[in-house]
DNA sequence: AATGAATGAGCGTTCATTCAT
DNA sequence: CATGAATGAACGCTCATTCAT
């Protein structure tokens, strides 16, 4: 009774108090079946305090798919500008990049609720493809077509050679996140990413000699 | 009263019916916000009928995702069985077959649901991992064992190789379904399928001649 | 517990059975305070069932006041017709009828309501001007026209002379509604309408024989 | 910090300035509908300011009321004074004065507030008639009254007769308030005032000459 | 078997009120 | 005095489920 105090006046952490205590509660429970008591509750705050910050329950989910994705981006950006490594080694450390942030982070979750949910809150699924999906193509893309322009990877869409590099990744992600909890038997995503890799470099390039031992 | 003819279906159709009409619902709204009153007009029962054959709203969503998930079986096994073609023109087929059949039917809409309600409803999960996604990547990994066998296929883990294969068209796909709705720009599923069993066959395979021309 | 029959199975009623409850509770209440728990408690039904009939609990005050309304509309037509009488028994009978009406009715209880939500649902103050005010206050208005062609009474606008036949009506009737439940001194209504008539009618006539003893 | 000049006006000016807000607020959205906080920002002040001066919302409405009706019980207290004039004459003015200040001040709007809510406020009702309904009304009564006495009014309730005054008034402006907003055909609040009355006077009147011309 | 009216628990949202600062 | 973040009870509305017919 008296341990609790009432009023806690710390605005500015609320948000993302509660932000953090929707995640959880999203990720368990899909957009639909969060129930704003559980969020509230686990956050630690009233029901109608959640709408001194968001306007709705769709509003706060939009911020939690936002906040999920902030550092996503920052990654990505970071990747981008390390673009001074070999063609070569920075094949083998995107998708682990990739795979890493996947599993560190809660957005593989809020990815799948965004996939659920994307006819119901398009919007979100934009922001989405905005912020993370499109950027990170973009630069998996930019690697292959300056590769081709160097002659170092044969012809081909190199957006689709992007695509063809993340498939397994999500894939791979999918898997873990869906079917290993239900017993299905795993796959190992290191292994998964190092062969991929592998497999792909050899259909790609041009010259072998450096896959090649 | 009279003036009803009401030309009664045979009474074993109704399931039936229904689990379209749910079907379509479901891949439309999701699992959540689709609304009973809705499948039961569209199915043109009323909403007490659909009691009369299913036990819940998740007890229909099971056989929804257990009926659209039967044809691709089917065509699993038949795939299963078509293994006396050449490695190489199965592995150009079975992609193609892949994406035929989730852009022809319902499943892909459904395998979004069950993506997302994953962990509300982990048996359809397991459902689906057993029925539908493990047979097929069976006979990935079996068709590309037996190549390993016969030195035509490099070393390397097959039922990662199978997962690599799948990755890309599941991402195909995906984008189809969730990013091209909202503006984002298409990924040409036809050219995404043959360079990406391309790539993979130049990666995988020991002898290149059969893909060189 | 057992003298409960849970479904009644009388649609044709309810939604009536609903309104005559919703009249009381609005009455009562007001409409912001009125709670659809309570119309629902009264009317025997659940606050579900309520939605199987009205939309929303606007739209079920749109009801209860065209419901309420209706009775009125009949009597004003009725007044309409009755134009063969005198036009100083008229007089003397209309602002009676009226008093009549919002006395037995819960009209008076409504009107009420309309006034003070008038900003609120001016769609509400436009059904009952349409439907109510405006039929009486023409009548009036045409029974006075009437009589000035006649020579019976004076020059004047005849909508003028309406507003101030029906004013004190509806002052008299405000004032039993609201000032007497609080214990102000009555205004006696019947003789209000008599001696109001009665000036009114001096006022108005020419010729004072019929109304001079 | 300070940067935050905050001209403070003196403490004793906040409760009017949150009267007035909040007169507005009730005007244009009624006392359920208005929010404290539209209340507070139009007043400029936090919410929890006005709980400084008032205890509760019902508690600023009265005193709004109260507030609204202040300047009513003087011009009322006035007109009782200017006892002086002709009764013709004040039989001119007076209704003029009660329209004048109805339609110059919110007194209408918090009247129409009153009505709707006097079910759930009779206290306000009742001060609402101590303060201003009845005191106008008794000067009407004692005029008519007096004028009985010195045999230019005919005989009859006097306080009736008040009441068929001020009716005609009130319809009048209940009409420009309610009717007009919606579209309905305007009711000329002058031409009303002054036919009405003639028409009294010339139905109260023993000795007509003073009205004839 | 089939209906569809009825249910009632549940949830998102609002807002008057409180109180630590 | 003043603030405004926080509260929590309350309410409108939804919809899966039931059951008398």
């Amino acid at each position: 009774m008296i341990d609790k105090p009432k009023f806690r006046r710390r605005k500015d952490a609320r948000p993302g108090e509660i932000i953090e205590a929707a995640l959880d509660v999203f990720a368990d429970h899909g957009f639909a079946q969060a129930r704003l008591d559980d969020i509230a509750e686990r956050a630690g705050v009233s029901k109608g305090s959640i709408y001194l910050h968001f306007s709705s329950k769709e509003d706060l989910f939009r911020a939690v798919v936002t906040k999920s994705i902030a550092p996503n981006v920052a990654m990505v950006r970071d990747l981008a500008h390390s673009g001074d490594a070999d063609f070569v080694q920075l094949m083998e450390m995107l998708p682990r990049l990739l795979g890493q942030v996947l599993k560190a982070s809660q957005v593989g979750a809020v990815a799948k609720i965004v996939i659920g949910e994307s006819r119901n809150f398009p919007a979100l699924a934009l922001h989405w493809h905005n912020e993370v999906v499109n950027p990170m193509l973009s630069i998996f893309t930019g690697l292959i077509a300056a590769a081709q322009h160097s002659g170092r990877v044969r012809s081909g869409e190199p957006r689709l050679f992007a695509v063809q590099l993340a498939g397994p990744v999500m894939l791979g992600f999918l898997w873990h996140e869906i079917m290993e909890p239900i017993g299905a038997e795993p796959i190992p995503f290191e292994d998964l990413l190092h062969q991929h890799v592998q497999t792909m470099l050899r259909g790609m390039l041009i010259n072998l000699d450096k896959i090649d031992e």
